[in-house]
DNA sequence: CAACTTCTTGACTGGGCGTTCAAGAAGTCA
DNA sequence: TGACTTCTTGAACGCCCAGTCAAGAAGTTG
C-alpha cells in the first residue's frame, strides 16, 4: 500500500504554527477560513484536506500552543533557585518579559482564551483546556514541593494550593493584559505573588 | 413635545437582566439574535428598537453585569475585618460561595469573558473592560490601604500591587472555573492568597 | 372620535460564513 | 509511457446570521 501522489506544496507544521498566531490573536469565532487562506497563502481545499474542519484546525493549534509552552515550563522549572524561574513563567504569556517596548497588546494565553470562548459548550475544547491546566498544576506542584524541601519556598501552604493559585495568577494576568498593560504595575503584582512564596 | 404612543409590552430592565444571563453563559459570538428572541420572548424588531444592534445590546449587558458586581464590591469592602470580605469577593464570580452542590459549571466573570472575546479589536468593549478593571483595583486599593493602617494587612507590599494581584487572582479563578471546578482545591488556593495578605 | 405617536410582528434581504467538489496538476510506480 | 494517487485551485452551495421594514395594534392627546 504505497502512499504516493502529488506532494504537498506547503509545510504542514509551519502552516499550523502560523495559524496559531492568527487564532491566538483573534480567537476562534473572529477568525474566518478566508482570513486563514489569506494569511497562510494556502487555498481552502488544501486547508480542509490537511487539517479537517475549522474546529479541528483550531483545536490542533491550541494543542501546539500548549505543547510549546509546556516544554518551556519543564525547562524553566528544572532550575535552582526556583522563584526567579516562576517569575519568568508567570510573566511569559503576557509577554511582560519582552524587551521591546512596542510589543502591542499581548494576546493573553491561548488556552485561557479558549476557555472563555468555547468552554464548556464544546466538549473537546474543554478537554484540551482541562488537560493543560492539569499539566500546569502538576508540574508546578512538583517543583514547589522540591523547593519547599530545600527551604526556598515557604511550607505555610500545601504546594498543591500554591500551584493552583499560580495558575489563577498567570491566567488572570494573561487575560487582563489583553485590555492593555501597565508593565510596572503588573511586575509589582507578580513580585508580590512571588515574595509571598518565599520562606 | 409629548412622548406618547403605544407603551412597551415588556420590562426593559428585566429583559436586559435576562439577556445578561444568556450573553454571560454563551458569550457574544455564540449568542444569536434568534436565541435572544426565543429566550426573552421579545420579537426581533422590538429588541432592535429598544436596545439597538447586537453589539450595543451586549455591551449594555456587560455594563449592567459590572454595575451589579461593583455595588456588591463596595458593600463588601466596607467591613472590618477586611480579609473575610476579600475572600468572599474573590470567590463570588466563580460561584464558589453558592451552597447548592449542582451549580453546574460557572460562567466566569462576564468582564473577563468579554476581554477574551472582544478585546482588543473592539474599542468600546476595551473601554468597558478597562473601566471595570480600573474600578476594581481602585476600590480594593483603598480598602487595603485602610486595612494596612489598622494592622490587619501586611505592608510588605504596596496596596496597589496587592490589589492588582487580587484582580489577577479573581480573573484567573473565574476563567479556570469555566472548565470545571474542584471546590476544595479552589478554596485552598484562595485561602493561600488571603493568608499572604495577613500582617 | 380623530389625529398622532410608538410599539409589535414576522416576513424579508443581503451578505458572509463554513464546507464541498470537480477538474486539472504533479508527483510515484511498474 | 500510462495508470494511479494525492494535492491544488477556486467556483459554487446552502445555511444562518444581523439587520430592515411595512402594516397593523395600542396607547395618548385634544
Amino acid at each position: 500500500m504505497a502512499r504516493t501522489g502529488r506532494p504537498r506544496e506547503f509545510d504542514k507544521d509551519k502552516t499550523l504554527a502560523r495559524a496559531v498566531e492568527l487564532f491566538w490573536s483573534r480567537g476562534y469565532g473572529a477568525t474566518s477560513i478566508q482570513d486563514l487562506v489569506d494569511a497562510l497563502a494556502v487555498e481552502r481545499g488544501s486547508l480542509y484536506g490537511t487539517f479537517g474542519d475549522k474546529r479541528r484546525f483550531y483545536l490542533d493549534a491550541v494543542r501546539l500552543y500548549w505543547d510549546v509552552y509546556e516544554r518551556h515550563l519543564i525547562t524553566a522549572l528544572d532550575t535552582t533557585p526556583l522563584l526567579p524561574a516562576l517569575r519568568e513563567i508567570l510573566t511569559h504569556p503576557a509577554r511582560l518579559d519582552e524587551l521591546i517596548s512596542d510589543v502591542g497588546t499581548p494576546h493573553g494565553c491561548m488556552v485561557g482564551n479558549t476557555s472563555a470562548e468555547l468552554v464548556p459548550h464544546d466538549a473537546e475544547a474543554t478537554q484540551v483546556v482541562t488537560h493543560s491546566y492539569r499539566r500546569f498544576t502538576d508540574l508546578v506542584t512538583d517543583a514547589l514541593r522540591r523547593a519547599q524541601s530545600t527551604g526556598e519556598v515557604t511550607d505555610s501552604a500545601a504546594p498543591e494550593a500554591q500551584a493552583q493559585l499560580l495558575l489563577y495568577v498567570v491566567q488572570g494576568l494573561s487575560l487582563v493584559s489583553r485590555a492593555g498593560l501597565d508593565r510596572a504595575a503588573a511586575l509589582s503584582a507578580i513580585d508580590t505573588a512571588i515574595d509571598a512564596l518565599r520562606a
